[in-house]
DNA sequence: CCTCCACAGGAACTGATGGCGT
DNA sequence: ACGCCATCAGTTCCTGTGGAGG
């Protein structure tokens, strides 16, 4: 009987692999063919159309719920376009953005300021007015000559940040062609909220939303198609069991439509699979999937929780089921057990809420009649996962 | 039918941090 | 050296509310 570790070892040394191109199985990465969203694809070149003539297109707002492949799409006309006038004398200069992955309006006008090169001298990451910062933008624009087409993701998410702070860049932002001399600027915004139209000032719309394009929900039979196509490329042949392609779109589709998710789950289970050695990608494989990645999700996102939300979370698994006023007398116990001065009710209320928009805990408002109004917070996880991951956490370990 | 509970959740503010321009 | 600006976590103060119990 040989080692099981070198047994292992040898098997993954000397087994072959069952995924040829694990590349392709990232949402990220652009088919050479985006099938399946024809007339969208035709829609955002069509508004683009105007700079093969060399002038300045439309605003441009797309919508979709994610996983439909809306930036994808934006991407590829946007680079093709690209492709062709680059030899002209109208040469345009690509800069995407996320609006997520900067959590301040400030971050998110730097990275837009740094791909347009402006180095840390020329545009510090803190310390400016925001005023300043778009003005040395624009200037940068100016002065290059550039033709910017500026293609802000969740623009949805950009635009709560400019209401919270008074700021209407957005405004500032489809209006800066009046302010360029030499340069010009487009923007393409993309938004997963169909409805974040009505939130905006009526100024933004009329310039923003000149042209639209809006993109439908896959449903199963597309997503199957997709993973068909991702998966031809990606698997040694014959590798992925049919009954395994069907769960997958299934699962994936039976919410949202969301494709993206769709590619991580046969992934993943192309992984597992892997793992155990197995050749064929199975549906117990799919399944199991989906559980780890569920899991990786709960796991990651307690560990990253600040001390106090932890000890939120602790005080709701000790009172499963109770109210605001309950789980603050507790957490305040807890407070005291690790030594840490307590926050304000106030405070806890609204981490309350945060936690339940991560979705590891769920609330309910019940009104009591003269015993007042609360809301109940029930975990959606398991205690066990709650436990074994804040085990690691020296000052938790005691009481959890 | 009114009252009054036990909070929800909005708004405005504070103080610390960090870095700019002048 | 100084004032200014943006941001973040947290606080203070506040108004709002469905319905059981009187």
């Amino acid at each position: 009987m040989s080692d099981p570790i070198d047994r292992l070892l040898d098997a993954a040394e000397t087994g072959k692999s069952i995924i040829k191109n694990r590349d392709i199985l990232h949402f990220t990465y652009i088919p050479n063919t985006i099938q399946h969203r024809n007339t969208e694809q035709e829609q955002v070149t069509q508004s683009l159309l105007p700079i093969l003539k060399q002038s300045r297109p439309s605003n441009l707002l797309v919508y979709g719920k994610p996983g439909t492949g809306k930036t994808l799409v934006v991407k590829k006309v946007l680079s093709k376009i690209q492709e062709r006038v680059k030899k002209s004398n109208f040469p345009i200069k690509l800069i995407y953005t996320n609006s997520k992955e900067e959590t301040t309006l400030y971050g998110l006008l730097v990275s837009l300021g740094r791909q347009l090169e402006l180095d840390e001298k020329e545009l510090p990451s803190t310390g400016l007015a925001i005023s300043e910062v778009f003005k040395r933008i624009l200037n940068k624009i100016d002065e290059k000559n550039l033709n910017a087409i500026f293609v802000i993701d969740e623009i949805d998410y950009l635009a709560q940040l400019v209401s919270k702070t008074g700021k209407d860049i957005l405004y500032q932002l489809t209006r800066a062609n009046e302010r360029l001399k030499t340069g010009s600027l487009t923007l393409v915004g993309i938004s997963n909220d169909l409805t974040f139209k009505e939130k905006l000032d009526p100024r933004v719309i009329s310039s923003l939303g000149e042209e639209e394009v809006v993109f439908t929900n896959y449903n199963v039979e597309q997503i199957k198609k997709i993973l068909e196509e991702r998966i031809t490329e990606a698997f040694v042949e014959d590798s992925v069991e049919d009954p395994a392609l069907n769960l997958c779109a299934a699962l994936a589709g039976g919410e949202h439509g969301d494709a993206r998710r769709a590619i991580d789950l046969i992934r993943v289970a192309g992984e597992i699979a892997e793992r155990q050695q197995s050749e064929k990608v199975t549906i117990d494989h799919v399944r199991e999937a989906s559980l780890k990645i569920e899991e990786n999700k709960e796991e990651t996102s307690l560990k990253s929780y600040p001390l106090h939300e932890k000890l939120i979370i602790l005080a709701i698994m000790k009172a499963n089921g109770s109210s605001t006023g309950e789980i603050y007398s507790l957490y305040k116990s807890l407070c005291k057990s690790v030594g840490r001065d307590e926050l304000t009710q106030r405070r806890i209320t609204q981490m309350l809420s945060e936690i339940e928009l991560s979705g590891i805990i769920s609330g309910r408002l019940i009104h009591q009649g003269i015993h007042g109004r609360t809301k109940k917070y029930k975990l959606t996880i398991s205690t066990e996962m709650i436990k074994k991951t804040f085990k690691d956490d020296l000052t938790l370990q005691d009481i959890v």
